[in-house]
DNA sequence: CGACCATTTGAGCAGGGTCAAATCAGGTGG
DNA sequence: CCACCTGATTTGACCCTGCTCAAATGGTCG
Protein backbone atom coordinates (compact mmCIF):
# COMPACT_ATOMS: atom_id res chain seq x y z
CA UNK A 1 0.00 0.00 0.00
CA UNK A 2 2.70 2.68 0.99
CA UNK A 3 5.06 0.76 -1.11
CA UNK A 4 2.76 1.21 -3.98
CA UNK A 5 3.33 4.96 -3.49
CA UNK A 6 7.08 4.91 -4.31
CA UNK A 7 8.17 5.97 -7.22
CA UNK A 8 10.94 3.74 -8.35
CA UNK A 9 13.87 3.54 -6.69
CA UNK A 10 16.45 1.86 -8.72
CA UNK A 11 17.60 2.42 -11.94
CA UNK A 12 19.67 0.29 -13.91
CA UNK A 13 23.03 1.75 -15.69
CA UNK A 14 25.21 0.07 -18.26
CA UNK A 15 28.06 1.06 -18.31
CA UNK A 16 30.75 2.18 -21.04
CA UNK A 17 32.16 -1.05 -20.78
CA UNK A 18 29.10 -3.23 -20.61
CA UNK A 19 28.78 -3.87 -16.87
CA UNK A 20 25.45 -3.30 -15.75
CA UNK A 21 24.78 -2.55 -12.16
CA UNK A 22 22.04 -0.91 -10.53
CA UNK A 23 21.93 2.62 -8.91
CA UNK A 24 19.61 3.68 -6.18
CA UNK A 25 18.01 7.62 -7.94
CA UNK A 26 16.68 8.28 -5.11
CA UNK A 27 19.82 9.71 -3.10
CA UNK A 28 21.31 13.06 -3.56
CA UNK A 29 24.00 11.76 -4.84
CA UNK A 30 23.24 10.10 -7.92
CA UNK A 31 20.69 12.92 -8.65
CA UNK A 32 22.90 15.44 -8.58
CA UNK A 33 25.77 13.76 -9.99
CA UNK A 34 23.79 12.39 -13.03
CA UNK A 35 22.16 16.00 -13.69
CA UNK A 36 26.00 17.21 -13.37
CA UNK A 37 26.87 14.46 -16.41
CA UNK A 38 28.95 12.50 -14.56
CA UNK A 39 30.20 9.78 -16.74
CA UNK A 40 29.12 6.06 -16.35
CA UNK A 41 32.06 4.72 -14.96
CA UNK A 42 32.50 7.11 -12.37
CA UNK A 43 29.31 6.51 -10.76
CA UNK A 44 29.93 3.37 -10.63
CA UNK A 45 32.92 3.91 -8.40
CA UNK A 46 30.37 6.35 -6.43
CA UNK A 47 28.52 3.17 -6.36
CA UNK A 48 31.09 1.01 -5.24
CA UNK A 49 31.40 2.50 -1.88
CA UNK A 50 27.17 2.21 -1.01
CA UNK A 51 26.60 0.69 1.83
CA UNK A 52 22.88 0.06 2.09
CA UNK A 53 21.37 0.25 5.78
CA UNK A 54 18.13 -0.68 6.51
CA UNK A 55 15.87 -1.11 7.04
CA UNK A 56 15.22 0.88 10.41
CA UNK A 57 12.36 0.90 12.23
CA UNK A 58 10.42 3.58 13.67
CA UNK A 59 12.45 4.93 16.90
CA UNK A 60 15.50 3.49 15.44
CA UNK A 61 18.51 5.52 15.51
CA UNK A 62 20.76 6.15 12.37
CA UNK A 63 23.51 7.71 14.61
CA UNK A 64 23.86 9.21 17.91
CA UNK A 65 25.15 12.39 18.98
CA UNK A 66 28.45 11.95 20.57
CA UNK A 67 29.14 8.83 17.86
CA UNK A 68 32.57 9.36 15.42
CA UNK A 69 31.85 10.84 12.59
CA UNK A 70 32.59 8.15 10.02
CA UNK A 71 29.82 8.81 7.11
CA UNK A 72 26.91 10.42 5.53
CA UNK A 73 24.00 8.93 4.47
CA UNK A 74 21.10 9.50 2.08
CA UNK A 75 17.99 8.31 2.68
CA UNK A 76 16.48 6.03 0.26
CA UNK A 77 13.02 5.83 1.84
CA UNK A 78 11.01 7.11 5.06
CA UNK A 79 11.28 9.99 6.83
CA UNK A 80 14.69 10.95 9.05
CA UNK A 81 14.36 13.36 12.46
CA UNK A 82 17.45 14.56 13.56
CA UNK A 83 17.65 16.64 16.57
CA UNK A 84 19.84 17.30 19.70
CA UNK A 85 19.31 16.67 23.15
CA UNK A 86 20.97 20.43 25.40
CA UNK A 87 22.11 20.22 28.21
CA UNK A 88 19.12 21.07 29.94
CA UNK A 89 17.16 18.34 28.74
CA UNK A 90 15.09 20.29 25.59
CA UNK A 91 14.91 18.60 22.69
CA UNK A 92 15.59 20.42 19.65
CA UNK A 93 14.42 19.31 15.76
CA UNK A 94 16.87 20.16 13.35
CA UNK A 95 15.33 19.04 10.32
CA UNK A 96 13.07 15.91 8.49
CA UNK A 97 14.98 14.53 5.87
CA UNK A 98 13.08 12.87 3.37
CA UNK A 99 14.09 10.34 0.33
CA UNK A 100 17.01 11.71 -1.76
CA UNK A 101 18.47 13.56 1.53
CA UNK A 102 21.54 13.49 3.07
CA UNK A 103 21.87 13.58 6.43
CA UNK A 104 25.36 14.30 8.79
CA UNK A 105 26.94 16.89 6.39
CA UNK A 106 27.29 19.14 10.19
CA UNK A 107 29.31 16.57 11.21
CA UNK A 108 31.84 17.05 8.97
CA UNK A 109 33.36 19.91 11.70
CA UNK A 110 34.20 17.92 14.29
CA UNK A 111 34.91 14.62 14.59
CA UNK A 112 31.43 13.42 16.06
CA UNK A 113 27.97 13.87 15.16
CA UNK A 114 26.64 16.36 16.69
CA UNK A 115 23.28 15.92 16.65
CA UNK A 116 20.69 12.19 17.22
CA UNK A 117 19.04 10.71 13.96
CA UNK A 118 16.10 8.71 14.13
CA UNK A 119 13.95 7.10 12.13
CA UNK A 120 10.36 8.28 12.15
CA UNK A 121 8.66 5.62 9.93
CA UNK A 122 10.89 2.45 7.87
CA UNK A 123 13.68 3.69 6.61
CA UNK A 124 16.42 2.60 4.29
CA UNK A 125 19.52 4.27 3.48
CA UNK A 126 22.58 4.85 1.45
CA UNK A 127 25.86 4.72 3.80
CA UNK A 128 28.83 6.98 2.19
CA UNK A 129 32.25 6.81 4.22
CA UNK A 130 33.68 10.14 4.28
CA UNK A 131 36.95 9.78 4.18
CA UNK A 132 36.49 7.56 1.02
CA UNK A 133 33.69 9.70 -0.90
CA UNK A 134 36.16 12.64 -0.08
CA UNK A 135 39.15 10.87 -1.72
CA UNK A 136 36.98 9.68 -4.88
CA UNK A 137 35.35 13.45 -4.49
CA UNK A 138 39.43 14.30 -5.39
CA UNK A 139 38.91 12.91 -8.32
CA UNK A 140 35.72 13.52 -9.66
CA UNK A 141 34.68 16.90 -9.85
CA UNK A 142 31.29 16.45 -10.31
CA UNK A 143 31.19 14.64 -6.88
CA UNK A 144 33.19 17.71 -5.36
CA UNK A 145 30.73 19.75 -6.71
CA UNK A 146 28.11 17.70 -5.43
CA UNK A 147 29.17 17.68 -2.20
CA UNK A 148 29.67 21.55 -1.91
CA UNK A 149 26.33 22.41 -2.90
CA UNK A 150 24.75 19.66 -0.59
CA UNK A 151 26.74 21.79 2.22
CA UNK A 152 25.69 24.90 1.16
CA UNK A 153 22.21 24.34 0.05
CA UNK A 154 21.64 23.67 3.93
CA UNK A 155 23.00 26.50 5.01
CA UNK A 156 20.40 28.61 3.12
CA UNK A 157 18.48 26.35 4.69
CA UNK A 158 18.97 26.76 8.49
CA UNK A 159 19.34 30.75 7.84
CA UNK A 160 15.95 30.92 6.38
CA UNK A 161 14.56 28.56 9.40
CA UNK A 162 16.62 31.45 11.51
CA UNK A 163 14.41 34.39 10.68
CA UNK A 164 12.04 35.91 12.77
CA UNK A 165 8.71 34.40 11.00
CA UNK A 166 5.04 34.30 12.29
CA UNK A 167 3.73 30.79 13.33
CA UNK A 168 1.48 30.90 10.01
CA UNK A 169 4.14 32.20 7.55
CA UNK A 170 6.22 28.84 9.61
CA UNK A 171 3.34 26.66 9.22
CA UNK A 172 2.59 27.61 5.75
CA UNK A 173 6.10 27.14 4.45
CA UNK A 174 6.75 24.15 6.26
CA UNK A 175 3.93 22.46 4.76
CA UNK A 176 4.95 24.34 0.81
CA UNK A 177 8.18 22.89 1.79
CA UNK A 178 6.98 19.06 2.57
CA UNK A 179 5.20 19.24 -0.59
CA UNK A 180 7.85 20.60 -2.69
CA UNK A 181 10.10 18.15 -1.47
CA UNK A 182 7.88 15.33 -1.76
CA UNK A 183 6.87 16.57 -5.64
CA UNK A 184 10.42 16.26 -6.21
CA UNK A 185 10.92 12.67 -5.63
CA UNK A 186 7.65 11.97 -7.84
CA UNK A 187 5.36 11.50 -4.87
CA UNK A 188 1.98 14.04 -4.75
CA UNK A 189 2.48 17.85 -3.97
CA UNK A 190 -1.23 18.10 -3.17
CA UNK A 191 -1.89 15.24 -0.45
CA UNK A 192 0.54 13.57 1.83
CA UNK A 193 1.42 12.14 4.77
CA UNK A 194 3.01 13.35 8.34
CA UNK A 195 5.08 11.49 9.31
CA UNK A 196 5.92 13.19 12.68
CA UNK A 197 4.09 14.15 15.00
CA UNK A 198 2.62 17.36 16.12
CA UNK A 199 5.21 18.09 18.44
CA UNK A 200 8.06 17.58 16.57
CA UNK A 201 6.39 19.76 14.10
CA UNK A 202 6.29 22.34 16.45
CA UNK A 203 9.55 21.68 17.97
CA UNK A 204 11.00 22.34 14.84
CA UNK A 205 9.06 25.38 13.88
CA UNK A 206 10.24 27.03 17.26
CA UNK A 207 5.87 27.00 18.02
CA UNK A 208 4.22 25.28 21.00
CA UNK A 209 2.55 22.24 19.91
CA UNK A 210 -1.06 23.73 20.47
CA UNK A 211 -0.05 26.70 18.38
CA UNK A 212 0.76 24.22 15.45
CA UNK A 213 -3.10 22.55 16.14
CA UNK A 214 -4.83 25.89 15.97
CA UNK A 215 -2.93 26.89 13.26
CA UNK A 216 -3.43 23.95 11.22
CA UNK A 217 -7.08 24.42 12.02
CA UNK A 218 -7.56 27.90 11.52
CA UNK A 219 -5.93 26.96 8.05
CA UNK A 220 -8.56 24.24 7.50
CA UNK A 221 -11.45 26.67 8.63
CA UNK A 222 -10.00 29.10 6.04
CA UNK A 223 -9.72 26.78 3.53
CA UNK A 224 -6.49 26.63 2.72
CA UNK A 225 -5.95 22.94 3.54
CA UNK A 226 -7.53 19.74 4.74
CA UNK A 227 -5.82 17.76 7.75
CA UNK A 228 -7.09 14.59 9.48
CA UNK A 229 -4.82 13.15 11.50
CA UNK A 230 -1.69 13.07 9.81
CA UNK A 231 -3.31 13.40 6.51
CA UNK A 232 -3.01 16.48 4.63
CA UNK A 233 -3.85 18.10 1.80
CA UNK A 234 -3.22 21.14 0.21
CA UNK A 235 -6.55 22.58 -1.25
CA UNK A 236 -4.87 25.79 -2.37
CA UNK A 237 -1.45 25.75 -2.72
CA UNK A 238 -1.28 29.42 -3.84
CA UNK A 239 -3.13 30.97 -1.08
CA UNK A 240 -0.66 28.96 1.24
CA UNK A 241 2.18 30.92 -0.18
CA UNK A 242 1.23 33.72 -0.19
CA UNK A 243 0.60 33.46 4.03
CA UNK A 244 4.58 32.03 3.60
CA UNK A 245 5.11 35.02 2.06
CA UNK A 246 8.51 35.96 1.60
CA UNK A 247 9.74 33.00 3.53
CA UNK A 248 9.89 30.73 0.54
CA UNK A 249 10.05 33.79 -2.29
CA UNK A 250 12.87 35.44 -0.92
CA UNK B 1 45.08 53.25 17.17
CA UNK B 2 42.91 50.93 15.55
CA UNK B 3 45.53 49.69 13.80
CA UNK B 4 47.68 48.54 16.47
CA UNK B 5 45.45 46.66 17.80
CA UNK B 6 45.59 44.22 15.29
CA UNK B 7 47.58 41.03 15.58
CA UNK B 8 50.31 40.23 12.95
CA UNK B 9 48.54 39.46 9.72
CA UNK B 10 51.18 38.44 7.23
CA UNK B 11 53.44 35.42 8.30
CA UNK B 12 56.61 34.98 5.96
CA UNK B 13 56.94 31.66 4.49
CA UNK B 14 59.96 30.15 3.18
CA UNK B 15 59.12 26.79 0.60
CA UNK B 16 60.73 24.17 0.61
CA UNK B 17 62.66 24.99 -2.51
CA UNK B 18 64.12 28.27 -0.88
CA UNK B 19 61.84 30.70 -2.43
CA UNK B 20 60.45 33.12 0.29
CA UNK B 21 56.46 34.49 -0.10
CA UNK B 22 54.32 36.51 2.07
CA UNK B 23 50.99 34.63 3.44
CA UNK B 24 48.47 36.03 5.31
CA UNK B 25 47.76 34.11 8.55
CA UNK B 26 44.44 35.67 9.35
CA UNK B 27 42.27 34.28 6.91
CA UNK B 28 40.63 31.08 7.70
CA UNK B 29 42.05 28.75 4.62
CA UNK B 30 45.80 29.49 6.25
CA UNK B 31 45.05 28.90 9.49
CA UNK B 32 43.51 25.35 8.81
CA UNK B 33 45.23 25.02 6.01
CA UNK B 34 48.48 25.30 8.26
CA UNK B 35 47.13 23.43 11.38
CA UNK B 36 46.41 20.66 8.68
CA UNK B 37 50.00 20.32 8.05
CA UNK B 38 49.39 21.61 4.80
CA UNK B 39 52.98 21.66 2.79
CA UNK B 40 54.67 24.83 1.74
CA UNK B 41 54.41 24.33 -1.76
CA UNK B 42 50.62 23.82 -1.35
CA UNK B 43 50.39 26.62 0.31
CA UNK B 44 52.34 29.18 -2.42
CA UNK B 45 49.86 27.05 -4.87
CA UNK B 46 47.06 28.69 -2.69
CA UNK B 47 48.38 31.88 -2.20
CA UNK B 48 48.71 32.23 -5.87
CA UNK B 49 45.19 32.52 -6.59
CA UNK B 50 44.50 35.06 -3.81
CA UNK B 51 43.63 38.27 -5.16
CA UNK B 52 43.58 41.11 -2.02
CA UNK B 53 40.61 43.28 -2.10
CA UNK B 54 40.07 46.61 -0.13
CA UNK B 55 40.54 48.69 1.86
CA UNK B 56 36.34 49.07 1.50
CA UNK B 57 34.99 51.39 3.58
CA UNK B 58 32.02 51.33 5.76
CA UNK B 59 28.95 50.78 3.82
CA UNK B 60 30.82 49.14 0.39
CA UNK B 61 29.63 46.32 -0.78
CA UNK B 62 31.92 43.34 -0.93
CA UNK B 63 28.72 41.56 -3.19
CA UNK B 64 25.21 41.96 -4.08
CA UNK B 65 22.42 39.46 -3.73
CA UNK B 66 21.65 38.30 -7.25
CA UNK B 67 25.97 39.07 -8.84
CA UNK B 68 27.10 35.92 -10.37
CA UNK B 69 28.60 33.68 -7.88
CA UNK B 70 32.57 33.72 -8.67
CA UNK B 71 34.22 34.04 -5.26
CA UNK B 72 34.41 32.96 -1.77
CA UNK B 73 36.46 35.70 0.17
CA UNK B 74 38.49 35.83 3.58
CA UNK B 75 38.14 38.82 5.70
CA UNK B 76 41.71 40.06 6.55
CA UNK B 77 40.46 43.38 8.92
CA UNK B 78 37.10 44.75 9.74
CA UNK B 79 34.04 43.65 9.99
CA UNK B 80 31.22 42.25 7.25
CA UNK B 81 27.80 41.97 7.57
CA UNK B 82 25.83 39.54 5.70
CA UNK B 83 21.71 40.40 5.02
CA UNK B 84 18.93 40.02 2.73
CA UNK B 85 16.16 42.08 1.70
CA UNK B 86 12.86 39.69 1.53
CA UNK B 87 10.00 40.67 -0.97
CA UNK B 88 8.23 42.58 1.68
CA UNK B 89 11.71 44.87 1.78
CA UNK B 90 12.69 43.36 5.47
CA UNK B 91 16.16 42.88 5.99
CA UNK B 92 17.35 39.92 7.92
CA UNK B 93 20.77 39.92 8.60
CA UNK B 94 22.25 36.58 8.43
CA UNK B 95 26.04 36.90 9.81
CA UNK B 96 28.89 39.11 10.98
CA UNK B 97 31.87 38.35 9.37
CA UNK B 98 35.03 38.83 11.85
CA UNK B 99 39.14 38.37 10.60
CA UNK B 100 39.85 35.02 9.46
CA UNK B 101 35.69 34.08 8.92
CA UNK B 102 34.66 33.04 5.53
CA UNK B 103 31.62 34.31 3.24
CA UNK B 104 30.08 33.66 0.70
CA UNK B 105 29.69 29.92 1.41
CA UNK B 106 26.23 29.83 0.91
CA UNK B 107 26.48 30.78 -2.52
CA UNK B 108 28.07 27.75 -3.67
CA UNK B 109 24.86 26.10 -3.98
CA UNK B 110 23.02 28.71 -6.91
CA UNK B 111 25.16 30.58 -9.72
CA UNK B 112 24.07 33.74 -7.51
CA UNK B 113 24.76 35.38 -4.22
CA UNK B 114 21.85 35.03 -2.06
CA UNK B 115 22.88 37.71 0.60
CA UNK B 116 24.27 41.03 0.43
CA UNK B 117 27.64 41.61 1.88
CA UNK B 118 28.38 45.08 3.12
CA UNK B 119 31.74 46.43 5.37
CA UNK B 120 31.12 47.51 8.50
CA UNK B 121 33.76 49.72 9.28
CA UNK B 122 37.34 49.66 7.37
CA UNK B 123 37.43 45.91 5.31
CA UNK B 124 40.23 44.01 3.18
CA UNK B 125 39.64 40.52 1.85
CA UNK B 126 41.47 37.44 0.17
CA UNK B 127 39.13 37.20 -2.57
CA UNK B 128 39.38 33.29 -3.88
CA UNK B 129 37.80 32.54 -7.27
CA UNK B 130 35.68 29.08 -6.38
CA UNK B 131 36.60 27.34 -9.67
CA UNK B 132 39.82 27.64 -9.24
CA UNK B 133 39.93 26.72 -5.40
CA UNK B 134 37.66 23.64 -6.03
CA UNK B 135 39.85 22.55 -8.45
CA UNK B 136 43.23 23.40 -6.34
CA UNK B 137 41.15 21.16 -3.50
CA UNK B 138 40.95 18.57 -5.61
CA UNK B 139 44.95 18.16 -5.37
CA UNK B 140 45.09 19.24 -1.81
CA UNK B 141 42.85 17.06 -0.06
CA UNK B 142 43.89 18.79 3.14
CA UNK B 143 42.43 21.90 1.59
CA UNK B 144 39.28 20.07 0.34
CA UNK B 145 39.16 18.88 4.16
CA UNK B 146 38.70 22.85 5.21
CA UNK B 147 35.99 23.53 2.49
CA UNK B 148 33.84 21.33 3.91
CA UNK B 149 34.56 21.99 6.98
CA UNK B 150 33.94 25.69 6.87
CA UNK B 151 30.44 24.62 5.21
CA UNK B 152 29.39 22.26 8.19
CA UNK B 153 30.42 24.17 10.81
CA UNK B 154 28.51 27.18 9.12
CA UNK B 155 25.60 24.61 8.99
CA UNK B 156 25.92 24.63 12.73
CA UNK B 157 26.06 28.06 13.27
CA UNK B 158 22.90 28.57 11.43
CA UNK B 159 21.10 25.72 13.45
CA UNK B 160 21.94 27.44 16.32
CA UNK B 161 20.69 30.60 15.83
CA UNK B 162 17.68 28.77 14.50
CA UNK B 163 15.88 27.52 18.10
CA UNK B 164 14.04 29.22 20.68
CA UNK B 165 15.70 31.07 22.91
CA UNK B 166 14.97 33.80 24.98
CA UNK B 167 16.35 37.32 24.51
CA UNK B 168 18.70 36.90 27.42
CA UNK B 169 19.98 33.73 26.00
CA UNK B 170 20.56 35.36 22.98
CA UNK B 171 22.03 38.50 23.62
CA UNK B 172 24.70 36.36 26.37
CA UNK B 173 25.45 33.74 23.41
CA UNK B 174 26.25 37.12 20.95
CA UNK B 175 28.22 38.50 23.26
CA UNK B 176 30.51 35.60 24.07
CA UNK B 177 30.24 34.49 20.63
CA UNK B 178 32.22 37.65 19.33
CA UNK B 179 34.34 37.57 22.64
CA UNK B 180 35.68 33.92 21.31
CA UNK B 181 35.71 34.73 17.73
CA UNK B 182 37.89 37.30 18.63
CA UNK B 183 40.31 36.12 21.09
CA UNK B 184 41.03 33.37 18.50
CA UNK B 185 42.44 35.69 16.42
CA UNK B 186 44.10 37.60 18.50
CA UNK B 187 41.77 40.60 19.91
CA UNK B 188 40.72 41.11 23.58
CA UNK B 189 38.19 38.49 24.98
CA UNK B 190 37.32 40.77 27.71
CA UNK B 191 37.17 43.77 26.16
CA UNK B 192 35.94 45.15 22.54
CA UNK B 193 34.21 47.06 20.02
CA UNK B 194 30.65 46.34 18.66
CA UNK B 195 31.35 47.03 14.68
CA UNK B 196 28.09 46.84 14.29
CA UNK B 197 24.24 49.33 15.40
CA UNK B 198 21.94 47.94 17.73
CA UNK B 199 19.35 47.79 14.86
CA UNK B 200 22.10 45.25 13.42
CA UNK B 201 22.36 43.15 16.53
CA UNK B 202 18.86 43.11 17.11
CA UNK B 203 17.69 42.16 13.38
CA UNK B 204 20.58 39.29 13.65
CA UNK B 205 19.06 37.54 17.31
CA UNK B 206 15.69 38.51 16.11
CA UNK B 207 15.28 40.59 18.69
CA UNK B 208 13.59 44.53 18.95
CA UNK B 209 16.70 47.22 19.31
CA UNK B 210 14.78 48.27 21.89
CA UNK B 211 15.03 44.84 23.12
CA UNK B 212 18.44 45.04 22.96
CA UNK B 213 19.10 48.00 24.51
CA UNK B 214 16.75 46.95 27.19
CA UNK B 215 18.91 43.19 27.96
CA UNK B 216 22.45 44.96 27.77
CA UNK B 217 21.21 47.62 30.07
CA UNK B 218 19.92 45.34 32.84
CA UNK B 219 23.41 43.14 32.24
CA UNK B 220 25.19 46.20 33.28
CA UNK B 221 22.90 46.78 36.17
CA UNK B 222 23.69 42.80 37.08
CA UNK B 223 27.34 43.75 36.74
CA UNK B 224 27.79 41.02 34.23
CA UNK B 225 29.00 43.39 31.37
CA UNK B 226 29.99 47.04 31.13
CA UNK B 227 28.91 49.14 27.78
CA UNK B 228 28.90 52.30 26.78
CA UNK B 229 28.02 53.14 23.53
CA UNK B 230 29.93 50.19 21.11
CA UNK B 231 32.18 49.74 23.37
CA UNK B 232 31.77 46.31 25.59
CA UNK B 233 33.33 44.99 28.77
CA UNK B 234 33.05 41.84 29.60
CA UNK B 235 32.82 41.53 33.30
CA UNK B 236 31.62 38.22 34.36
CA UNK B 237 32.24 36.22 31.50
CA UNK B 238 31.21 33.27 33.63
CA UNK B 239 28.36 34.53 34.48
CA UNK B 240 27.14 35.70 30.75
CA UNK B 241 28.22 31.46 29.95
CA UNK B 242 25.79 30.34 32.78
CA UNK B 243 22.94 32.97 30.97
CA UNK B 244 23.74 31.64 27.46
CA UNK B 245 23.17 28.74 28.77
CA UNK B 246 22.72 25.76 26.41
CA UNK B 247 22.96 27.86 23.60
CA UNK B 248 26.89 27.50 23.83
CA UNK B 249 27.58 24.69 25.63
CA UNK B 250 25.50 22.01 23.68
C1' DC C 1 24.56 76.24 18.41
C1' DG C 2 21.44 73.31 16.00
C1' DA C 3 20.30 69.40 13.01
C1' DC C 4 20.56 64.64 12.67
C1' DC C 5 20.93 60.03 13.81
C1' DA C 6 21.42 56.31 17.03
C1' DT C 7 20.06 54.80 21.31
C1' DT C 8 17.36 54.72 25.40
C1' DT C 9 13.20 54.85 28.06
C1' DG C 10 8.26 54.45 28.96
C1' DA C 11 3.55 52.67 28.35
C1' DG C 12 0.49 49.58 26.43
C1' DC C 13 -0.54 45.62 23.61
C1' DA C 14 -0.62 40.94 21.48
C1' DG C 15 1.23 36.77 19.56
C1' DG C 16 2.14 32.82 21.15
C1' DG C 17 3.35 30.10 25.39
C1' DT C 18 1.71 27.57 29.55
C1' DC C 19 -1.30 24.83 32.14
C1' DA C 20 -5.19 21.98 32.56
C1' DA C 21 -8.93 19.48 30.92
C1' DA C 22 -11.53 17.31 27.16
C1' DT C 23 -11.49 14.45 23.05
C1' DC C 24 -10.25 10.96 20.07
C1' DA C 25 -7.84 7.12 17.54
C1' DG C 26 -5.85 2.88 17.98
C1' DG C 27 -4.54 -1.10 20.46
C1' DT C 28 -5.92 -4.77 24.13
C1' DG C 29 -8.31 -7.96 26.57
C1' DG C 30 -12.57 -9.92 27.76
C1' DC D 1 -18.03 -6.84 19.30
C1' DC D 2 -17.37 -3.78 22.96
C1' DA D 3 -15.37 -1.63 27.19
C1' DC D 4 -11.15 0.14 28.53
C1' DC D 5 -6.52 2.02 28.50
C1' DT D 6 -2.91 4.88 26.54
C1' DG D 7 -0.84 8.44 24.25
C1' DA D 8 -1.53 12.01 20.86
C1' DT D 9 -4.13 15.95 19.69
C1' DT D 10 -7.38 19.55 20.47
C1' DT D 11 -9.60 23.14 22.99
C1' DG D 12 -10.13 26.70 26.48
C1' DA D 13 -8.50 30.22 29.72
C1' DC D 14 -5.01 32.94 31.18
C1' DC D 15 -0.43 35.02 31.27
C1' DC D 16 4.20 36.69 29.90
C1' DT D 17 7.88 37.88 26.92
C1' DG D 18 9.04 40.74 23.75
C1' DC D 19 6.99 44.01 20.12
C1' DT D 20 5.04 48.54 18.86
C1' DC D 21 4.58 53.24 19.08
C1' DA D 22 6.02 57.50 20.82
C1' DA D 23 8.83 60.56 23.11
C1' DA D 24 13.19 61.74 25.46
C1' DT D 25 18.16 61.72 25.52
C1' DG D 26 22.64 62.22 23.89
C1' DG D 27 26.62 62.10 20.86
C1' DT D 28 28.52 63.93 16.43
C1' DC D 29 29.43 66.96 12.94
C1' DG D 30 28.75 70.94 10.25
Amino acid sequence: MREAEFPQIDKSIVADDGDAFTFCSTCAFSRACLSQGMDKASLRDLHMLVEHVGPLHAGDHVFRAGDPFEAIAAVRAGTVKTYTIDRDGREHVLGFHLPGEVIGLDAIDGDRYPCDAIALDTVTLCRFSFPRISMLAARLPGLQQTLFKLLSRDIGTASVLAGDWSADERMAAFLLGLSRRLAARGFSARHFQLTMGRADIANYLRLAPETVSRVLKRFQDEGLIRVDRREVELVAPDALLAVAGAMLRD
